[in-house]
DNA sequence: TTCCCGGTCC
DNA sequence: GGACCCGGAA
């Protein structure tokens, strides 16, 4: 299994060279997108925070004042609006209460207890606390997405009955944790399915194509 | 114009 | 399983 995911892991690597994520001026930055990029392509969120950006500084303690009607509005393109603007506010509301919106101090201390307390918030389901823990805190915490149980899937590294954790596991038990290692990760496997290993796969260029399942 | 895509909660 | 929602592709 560990070099399966290595090799996997390299050639994504070679075919996409380094990406650069995630793209965000500031960790909590990073938290709001992890929060609008649910269920929603990326561009979408990218016209919501620049929205954003051009009202308010992206810190709870702004966030928090924002009218929600505002915040709503502000976030509209990124879909799910209305329930986004509500559980993001009430995570800034408890960033700043408990921790004075000090998001390091919220992220800090054992990984198994803060991605617990992340899972506590209404709003925040793994690949959420997963995305938070990695891209704004640099905590090595594999982010499981629909891509990654395709991709795995389609390679052949799973039965498709294993459940997001199994999934999670399968990163976690075979990979040294290194926040660095995860984060480009992650990252060649959103790319690759956005390329490659679509819906409707083109495995012709795929560069995992020789060692594919699905391609067999 | 309909159809598709993607996480989380209930 | 259904509800939440958009933008963009078919």
């Amino acid at each position: 299994m560990k070099n399966s995911l290595m090799f996997m892991y390299h050639r994504l690597v070679r075919h996409f060279g380094p990406l650069h994520w995630w793209p965000a001026d500031s960790p909590f930055e990073v938290v709001i997108g992890a929060f609008l990029t649910q269920n929603t392509a990326w561009r979408n969120v990218e016209q919501a925070i620049a929205a954003l950006k051009q009202h308010i500084p992206l810190t709870p303690a702004a966030l928090c004042a924002l009218p929600k009607e505002t915040l709503e509005a502000l976030i509209r393109p990124a879909g799910f609006f209305r329930q986004k603007a509500q559980r993001l506010q009430l995570f800034a509301q408890v960033l700043q209460e408990r921790y004075q919106g000090d998001l390091d101090a919220m992220l800090s201390g054992p990984l198994p207890r803060v991605r617990q307390e992340l899972l506590a918030f209404k709003g925040i389901g793994p690949e959420t606390a997963d995305s938070i823990l990695l891209y704004a805190a640099q905590r090595p915490s594999f982010v499981v997405d629909a891509y990654t149980r395709r991709l795995l899937q389609r390679y052949g590294l799973l039965r498709g009955i294993e459940n997001h954790e199994e999934i999670r596991a399968l990163f976690m038990d075979h990979l040294p944790h290194q926040a660095a290692l995860f984060n480009e990760f992650h990252a060649l496997v959103v790319e690759q399915c956005k390329t490659f290993c679509r819906k409707r796969p083109l495995c012709e260029s795929c560069p995992l194509q020789s060692r594919c399942a699905a391609r067999l």
